[in-house]
DNA sequence: GGTGTGCGTCAGGGTTGTGTCAAGGACGGG
DNA sequence: CCCGTCCTTGACACAACCCTGACGCACACC
């Protein structure tokens, strides 16, 4: 769940904001003053930051630094004050976004979502999914099989049949289901292909293919990976 | 140096935003319609983009969701619009921000700045930028390739190939996506251009060129950098 | 014991994919 | 305006891959 972080002295806005933000289904932590603020930042490590400028003890500028000083985390200021200097000055600090009060909660929402969204992972990081046997190991995310100390070579259908199998570890797999999701919807009846391709398969990665151990047959029905 | 998209129909103002620009340090390129907004950031893969929405050929936010398909680029929207409807559609599309007309110069730039601050490469977690194999040596930051004591000559396609190969050193990158990373979301098929660049890259930095090691090519599914 | 069905194995041939070369065109700098 | 660099495009040889048919085997059933 995304957690927010609402710094603010004026108890409606808050209050406002906190019941906007739950409703979403947000976590929520309030402050309603600087050293609150950073003392909770650092406590709770929100995802998102939403700061009020004009604070009782502190310059929000000043926050905004004091945040920058260990984090990234996206902060977005509200202000009263519509001066293009203040403006300036909270961004170079380095805020992330400025709204101006009065605010809309929809638009401000939306910025808080852009917000989120752009400090999340990147999208190339994708976390190696690695399926290990006692005698070979998968690699789905790199598309890699590793054997006996060295990658083993799969052609385009080998990895495909491969791919759907091991995502389904343990389980039956239909030969229709097999067929359809390798070569096509328009493919269901073509058992020889599977027989083809298995074989291979066993070639490539059983210890003894002609009593497949991973790669079990299950008579009239479908195949089977298992670890 | 930063490198600026600016996407607007209206003269007076991408020329005032170019003449702003260029006096502080930034590269620009404009676009005055949405298709040639598109092919320029596939081109010249900009560090952030400042789209105006209202766009003779397109809707500004079909423009957001073209790019946000390839590319997480900073996007900073104008537009003449106030309506709260309108903010919330252009964010949730995938825009970083959202600034309405008439704007103040200063703060535009000051929005631009923490949209382009904001996306640099996590200052923490610091992956290596140098890759270093036996035979050669790449460094993704200075943009440069060491051989044998001395640099090797890349063509801008032939780096942009060679980054995203070794930013996934060890994974399978498919030929799509090469094609839409290096060339634009619009490729897909041209194969014989990663045909020819590959062979580039080999002949510049393999040692034997026709039996290559580190670039491999996976037939029917794409290429992998090893080290 | 014969017969049918499903599965595993093998090798050839057509199809698709890849490496290589060279020519033409776009672009920018001198 | 010319020249060099870079990108695109087409042609061709070669390699890899996929499909196909034939055969053998195991098992179940008649």
């Amino acid at each position: 769940m995304t957690r927010v972080l609402v710094v603010d002295d004026e108890p409606q806005i808050t209050r406002a904001l906190v019941i906007n933000l739950k409703a979403r289904k947000y976590e929520v932590d309030a402050a309603p003053d600087g050293a609150t603020a950073l003392q909770l930042a650092a406590a709770r490590h929100p995802d998102v930051v939403v700061l009020d400028l004009g604070l009782p003890d502190m310059d929000g500028v000043e926050v905004i630094r004091g945040l920058r000083g260990w984090t990234r985390v996206p902060i977005l200021v509200l202000s009263a004050r519509h001066s293009s200097d203040e403006k300036v000055e909270a961004l170079d600090a380095g805020a992330d976004d400025y709204v101006t009060k009065p605010f809309g909660m929809d638009e401000l929402l939306a910025r808080l979502r852009a917000a989120v969204r752009r400090a999340e992972p990147t999208g190339g990081g994708e976390d190696d999914v690695i399926v290990t046997t006692e005698d070979f190991t998968v690699d789905l995310a790199a598309k890699k099989v590793h054997r006996d100390g060295r990658d083993v070579r799969l052609t385009p259908t080998e990895w495909h049949l491969l791919e759907v199998l091991v995502r389904n570890t343990g389980r039956l797999v239909s030969q229709k289901q097999l067929l359809q999701e390798v070569w096509g919807p328009s493919y269901g009846t073509e058992t020889n292909y599977l027989r083809v391709y298995m074989a291979q398969l066993r070639r490539k990665l059983e210890v003894d293919p002609s009593h497949p151990r991973h790669f079990v047959t299950e008579p009239g029905m479908g195949y089977r990976f298992e670890r």
